[in-house]
DNA sequence: TGGTGACATCGACCACTGTCAATGCAACAT
DNA sequence: ATGTTGCATTGACAGTGGTCGATGTCACCA
């Protein structure tokens, strides 16, 4: 066969296999990364999940320092990266601070974990 | 109204809204804070983006160092990283360790996301 | 006006993490 | 056997991040 020689050839390239579709952007990458980041702690999980089960769908700091056996600034802490993320939105009524889950900012990052 | 007297006891609460529905666990908490924080890297998010666009759908770490633009010791610890939380599984095959996808992995964080 | 309660900010400390040079190790070629 | 190549591991360093006490700020009440 003619084709013999050209054999090893493809063979000593063969740990270098080339891209079959476009890869994420090094922007993007960055975009997502500070996104998850914002979510990939215990703290905030819980924050998440207590605001989003309050009735109403909203609390306040008086409601979440307690369950999460944290000090007060540590929780405004995690509540101002969750809200500087986009994942929380804070409303001051009189004296109380309430936080609400954002629509959808969830879902949208989810989404795009999928599609990376 | 005999009911006039228990209203601002309601209102001395007003701040502490209860639960809806179950929480999320501390474990819980957790081991999806876990498995965020390993994807929570640019690096990491490129390198698996890398890996499932390259033909086959594996790549060898040689495929990876250049275009990160990082040293072979720093993807190797990145791609133990991401082996290690269940995003990529290695195999190695001669000199070369080739890494890929492991299937439904990156979904069934996507999907823990959204139920938070 | 002074006091109190809810929340944010600051400063400091400690643990963790991303990075690389140096080194180790195993498979292959000569 | 010896050298080479691909990759993992180690050690060290700088930067980041979670935590809390102390303090500041603002709204409300007496």
């Amino acid at each position: 066969m003619t084709t013999r020689e050209l054999l090893p050839v493809i063979d000593v390239t063969a740990c270098c296999s080339p891209l079959t579709r476009d890869t994420i952007s090094a922007d993007h990458a960055d975009d997502l990364a500070r996104s998850l980041k914002a979510l990939a702690d215990p703290a905030r999980l819980r924050l998440i999940s207590i605001v989003a089960a309050s009735d109403g769908a909203e609390a306040c700091v008086c409601d979440l320092t307690e369950p999460l056996g944290l000090s007060q600034p540590t929780v405004s802490h995690h509540l101002k990266v969750l809200v500087d993320s986009g994942y929380l939105e804070r409303e001051k009524r009189g004296t109380w601070a309430y936080f609400r889950l954002v629509p959808g900012s969830l879902d949208s990052v989810a989404h795009l974990l999928v599609t990376v």
